[in-house]
DNA sequence: GCTGTTACATACAGTCTCGATTGTAAATAT
DNA sequence: ATATTTACAATCGAGACTGTATGTAACAGC
């Protein structure tokens, strides 16, 4: 019975991805372990070996699409080289586009979104969650504060911190909710764009350069 | 044992409010009608009694707090009387501000947002969620379609509603998830006018008038 | 060629949960 | 005053789920 490492390593991958199917389609509670293993043709015994219980597969499943915070600061903080406001601009557009272009992300996000419920159980994964997101708004908040002259009159760089934070998560979260709503390509830009609009001076004459005719 | 009427109705009124308590702490599928019944000094009986089922017990709570769709259409279909773009503001600087006001609002979105998962068994509270949804995005578009000469160059009045929508949805997930982000008095209009500024032309010269000093 | 370990499968115990049924005492109708 | 309904309580049965413990066959090392 016993599998070489690699026919192991694609049990792992089948878990996963059964997990994911199901957690989408049943919810993270409502699916049990013996379902996952049933999806993924093996028994509970595989999973408990590859896992230490349904929390610690349900992390491993979004470690796979949630960007590193290393990365993250790498982007936002490290930002010399180029134009701040434009790398924030960027990040928020191609996290947002990659919902139309990568179905693993747009499942996971969705069962994140919609499909789970943060509670005890999920306690570990929650924290995380909200480190992640709080890492976010404070980078976002120092990267604005250095260009503060660039602000609209009245908006602080913790406001508009709050609101960038704030829009991307609704996007992703109607975005996930029904996402025949939006056109991947064309509304990322042109939506933070308008919030771009009221949070920094001058932020585009016209309203697009020319990225698309 | 049997009570009067309006006995009746305070069980029955405890039974929603025990159901708010523990869907709040412990997420509405990891809570089971026992623990509800007992929280509340009541059997499951009781619980059997007065509502159907789970699902129809949390789409009972829900409707608790969620304002009548007629309401909305009132306010942003029938808003000749006033200006529209204002009365547009206005309903969701409201419905952000009412976070702060009403804990019990705030508690039913929290659970809404994060405590929930929407699968096959609360599939008919999702549905009319989702309905929901659609209503207010759909009504917004009309609205700003008819003042579609104030918006600015490039805006659309469906982006603009999708943009509108989605920061709302992102302030209250964000809300909820951390309340003490947000001052419930200041922050909602700042908010809701960084994102009217970058969605109507000449919104506000002044970022505000004089609503407080 | 033997051994220890790996990668699971199987079995077991225990709890939890739901839904249905039945019981019942008091309120209400007549 | 009696009958009926109400507003629950209590019980029952059946299944699902989890975690753990044990079995086991094949691989990997020596």
């Amino acid at each position: 019975m016993r599998r070489t490492k690699e026919e192991a390593e694609k049990t792992r991958v089948a878990i996963l991805a059964s997990a994911e199917r199901l957690f989408l389609e049943k919810g993270v509670a409502h699916t049990s372990l013996d379902q996952i293993a049933r999806d993924a043709g093996v028994t509970r015994g595989a999973i408990y070996w590859h896992f230490q219980n349904k929390a610690h597969l349900f992390n491993d499943m979004l470690n796979q699409v949630r960007l590193p915070p290393e990365q993250l600061i790498e982007r936002l903080c490290i930002c010399n080289q180029r134009e701040p406001l434009q790398e924030l601009y960027d990040l928020f557009v191609e996290a947002l586009a990659s919902l139309g272009h990568n179905e693993q992300r747009l499942r996971i996000f969705t069962i994140l979104l919609h499909r789970c419920e943060f509670t005890d159980e999920l306690r570990e994964a929650e924290e995380r969650h909200n480190a992640f997101i709080e890492l976010i708004i404070e980078l976002s908040e120092k990267l604005l504060a250095s260009v503060s002259d660039r602000l609209q009159p009245g908006v602080t760089p913790r406001l508009a911190a709050l609101a960038l934070h704030g829009m991307a998560v609704g996007l992703f979260t109607d975005w996930t909710r029904n996402p025949s709503l939006y056109d991947p390509d064309r509304d990322p830009p042109l939506l933070l764009d308008t919030l771009f609009n009221g949070l920094i001076r001058d932020w585009r004459s016209s309203p697009l350069p020319d990225c698309l005719a």
